[in-house]
DNA sequence: ATCACACAATTACAGATGTAAACTTTACAT
DNA sequence: ATGTAAAGTTTACATCTGTAATTGTGTGAT
């Protein structure tokens, strides 16, 4: 077995993480710039991505650390789509995709486009 | 403006709601009957889902309510929808699009499957 | 009439989540 | 050397979630 226990990342908690996957690592100032809201908050999140081992903090003086994201936002786009697959459809496919190109009125265009795509491998 | 809050089912709640969707309405022993676990944790989840307005109890006698569905399965998934494709995507159809098909793997044949789908409208 | 059972309603409780204040340490400017 | 601001750390707290036991009440069986 393999002891990955999927770290999953809240709602409050994701615009740090969007921060730290747009610039590959910050430091807290980096990141508080960049976010509206009490900066308390924004470090007490921080704080818990850390320790939820979302976030790798790395020192860069005794003052100051550097965060760098664990999960990739990949890893979490990935589980999130997992997780609303399973959840609203059960895991089917087709299902879904039946009710996203008709609930968000995807074109012919775009779906030959994806075509293009999945043929272009 | 209007007064609609956007009920949230958790994942607790949602076994429920789904023998709900299945039966149009149910009573609590039809419930308990179609899921496996502690009756008073359905229960209670049933007493919250009821009191958050997603579900009306209507009484069949002084002992016995049957529930129903307020929010439908329809509400349910479109909310999920949204809220998934905003928070992994920003929004964006496309990147979603992208992603979901990568990462599902869906077939060529899916796909035309699903233009066919769109031209017949 | 009484008793057991089914269902409803109330209470409990730990952990997660969102939000934030308070306190501590330390590099830097004066 | 010293005050200040920034970063880190600790503490707080209400609400939401998941889980469940307990208590109340009406109904049907005996």
């Amino acid at each position: 077995m393999n002891g990955k226990k999927a770290i999953s990342i809240t709602d409050a908690e994701l615009p740090i993480m969007k921060v730290l996957w747009d610039r590959g690592g910050s430091t807290t100032s980096d990141i508080l710039d960049r976010l509206s809201g009490n900066s308390s908050t924004i470090k007490t999140l921080l704080l818990r991505v850390v320790k939820k081992g979302a976030v790798r903090a790395e020192s860069i003086d005794r003052r100051t650390n550097r965060y760098f994201p664990v999960v990739t936002k990949e890893e979490y786009i990935e589980q999130t789509r997992r997780n609303f697959l399973h959840k609203a459809f059960d895991d089917s496919r087709e299902q879904f995709l039946v009710n996203f190109v008709q609930g968000e009125n995807v074109t012919k265009e775009e779906l030959e486009r994806l075509i293009q795509l999945v043929e272009r491998e």
